[in-house]
DNA sequence: GTACATGCAAATTCTTTGCAACCCA
DNA sequence: TGGGTTGCAAAGAATTTGCATGTAC
């Protein structure tokens, strides 16, 4: 389910931030494309097909503020960029699969993992508020591309 | 257990690379600190200590060479810099607990995630080499800390 | 009206690269 | 000896910041 408009401009108001047009564009872009894990320089691209006057500045602050409000999630996957998604709510039960051949990046589900963070809480005293799960190796794609060699 | 340097030595020398002082001191770095996540610029001050005249780069290009030869793991805990750390052999069992309040990160230690290595490899067709989980929340002391208030 | 936002350009920070001198095997 | 290696400085890439102007509420 999508991330309603009013959301999102109430979560801003409740810490006196606005609702700019910028703002609405960026979490549209996301909208529009789910299972990206799009960099700001994604983003502004896509931003500026709309609303060419943008600047890569306001990507990156809004980025930011989104990320703090827990809108969006930020994410590295070892290219040297932050890379951001959507928080959803399935959020806890959502990982990544990294091809180490050709960078793909795919989505896994599961939810082994919520019985870990109470283990964790109970054994480390550490009261987990989120987790990340990244698995590397190598896609289908080119697991095919290598055996036909 | 630590890393033997005649292991080092052979591992660099069957990809025809040379184990040079610079490389050794970056080594010896590692060993000297463990559970430590070095950054490269963190690095370079350790090991200007006893070796004044190294390079950044160097290092840059050392830490870079053994993260390849799997002697080092890289990380990313989302201050801008890579992290890096021995490749220890119980290294699939090894986490990171991440305190999003003071930002130190701890160990912790779980084999839960084997067995979801080989559900992702039957349900996605995906050849996991390697994964890394990262939980992040409130660490032990700050939970105190804020109870004080 | 006012405090927050934006766009632009300059500044920072992390990392990479070019190249001549150097040195391990 | 010779091809990998180093240190230095310059280049590059991602991200941040200062500031005058603009705007949501």
């Amino acid at each position: 389910m999508p991330i309603k408009l009013e959301d999102i401009r109430t979560r801003l108001h409740a810490k006196d931030y606005k609702l700019t047009p910028q703002r609405q564009l960026i979490v549209k872009v996301f909208s529009e494309n789910p299972n990206e894990h799009l960099s700001a320089e994604d983003v502004y691209g896509l931003v500026k097909e709309e609303h060419p006057e943008i600047g890569l500045a306001t990507v990156y602050r809004t980025l930011d503020l989104l990320a703090q409000l827990d809108i969006l999630r930020v994410m590295n996957f070892g290219d040297g960029r932050s890379r951001y998604e959507l928080t959803d709510i399935d959020d806890h039960h959502h990982h990544h699969l990294i091809c180490l051949q050709c960078g793909t990046v795919a989505e896994f589900n599961d939810d082994l993992l919520e019985s870990l963070e109470a283990v964790v809480q109970k054994r480390n005293g550490f009261k987990v508020q989120n987790h990340q799960l990244k698995m590397y190796g190598i896609c289908k794609e080119c697991q095919s591309k290598e055996n036909e060699k």
